[in-house]
DNA sequence: TTTGTAATTTAGGCGAACCTAAATTTTTTT
DNA sequence: AAAAAAATTTAGGTTCGCCTAAATTACAAA
């Protein structure tokens, strides 16, 4: 079955806003916020999605992706993520320059294109932001990610991304010689402030500030 | 101004047959064969590009691009063989798998990617069949490439590109090791039947037929 | 529970890019 | 140079993806 880019945009955007919605069916109008069309454009392409069993769609009543919906949106989210990756580590873009670019070869159709690419970028398990990247059978590395300042036990955690993107917080931490997928080891919490004393392989340790600490996003290590 | 993926392959399709054509004009049934439309198709399609000052064209009298057209179209070629080179060099794909994929890489919009992708390759001159890449500004290297078939002098010439792309071509040339690049030396050439000897770097002789080396482009060595 | 508002759907239209079939122009053949 | 054939254009129709405006349904408030 042929699937337009505009309909692959409207499983992702489905897909995106019901995980926000913690799985709750998504709205006509939230779709239209996002996508930026209007609600009546919304409504014809549910019914040409719902037809496709793309999706299931009751009038009035919001909309969820079909299991077979599902696995397309992922794939894309896939796709969009490796593909981030390749700009940033491969061509050297920045953080923020990504994203418009990665949105276009999200919609490339090869599925030997993206496991080569998969395996060029060393089968990454995050994309630039954090965000986990689906694997080849969908199946997304569901982590329990919360931001470091909401930990409060020490030990070992592994740091899977960032909330702030902002140039000045991400020069910060590299000037730490921190990076994605390192570990952090928590040694000291300040009672007093919720600040932190960490130390990472090999390095001196450091302190981390609350503020900091809140926009580091961690995973305890599995150990 | 607004520029379709559609109106895009025929600015290149105009292109590419202008070049075959040596220049002259080129029809609507030729357009109808290479893009697979049918005629009708193609002069709707004509009329729009003419508006947009895209290309020359007056009824009946066939299509020229414009210099405004010219410059997209070779931007297009730049970036499908950009491309080329990624998918061959980078993830590994065979001569003949990158086609289809560079066909819809060559439509991502950002000058930034092309760039970046240019640097990252090497700013590499000629593409994996040895079609010569446009620069940044679209000069294009314009070499003097002949079959080796139609040389009939001895000594160094270098591998450039071939005419056939078949599958079966491309592995028996490969299987002689033989690849864009390369080096060939012509120790002898057989004038009944217009075969030659040839020696490449650190290897043994070979005899190539006439056949094999009319699809051998090659220029002179400059030595 | 009725009424007003917000969300959603329906109806009718538009441009892009395709099609078929008929009309026209060019080219070739006799 | 006239007739036949081929190439091209025109006319009218389709689907996709969008729009506006009107009608309908759901929800919230009085």
């Amino acid at each position: 079955m042929e699937i337009s880019n505009t309909e692959e945009n409207y499983l992702k955007a489905i897909y995106t806003i019901s995980k926000l919605n913690s799985g709750a069916g998504v709205s006509t109008n939230q779709l239209s916020v996002l996508l930026m069309n209007k609600a009546g454009t919304i409504t014809d392409m549910l019914k040409r999605l719902a037809e496709k069993k793309l999706i299931n769609y009751q009038k009035y009543k919001g909309v969820l992706l079909s299991s077979k919906g599902e696995k397309i949106a992922v794939k894309i989210v896939r796709k969009h993520r490796l593909w981030e990756v390749f700009l940033l580590e491969k061509l050297g873009f920045k953080w923020d320059e990504v994203h418009d670019i990665a949105e276009q070869l999200e919609h490339i159709q090869s599925d030997e294109l993206i496991d080569r690419l998969d395996l060029f970028l060393g089968k990454p398990k995050f994309d630039p932001h954090g965000d986990p990247i689906p694997d080849a059978k969908g199946q997304i590395n569901n982590i329990k990610a919360k931001p470091l300042g909401e930990f409060s036990k020490k030990g070992n955690f592994i740091l899977t991304g960032v909330c702030e993107h902002s140039k000045m917080f991400l020069q910060y931490i590299s000037s730490l010689g921190l990076k994605i997928g390192d570990t952090i080891k928590v040694e000291e919490i300040n009672k007093f402030d919720n600040s932190y004393l960490i130390k990472m392989k090999r390095k001196n340790s450091h302190f981390l500030s609350n503020k900091v600490a809140l926009n580091l996003l961690v995973e305890p290590q599995a150990k």
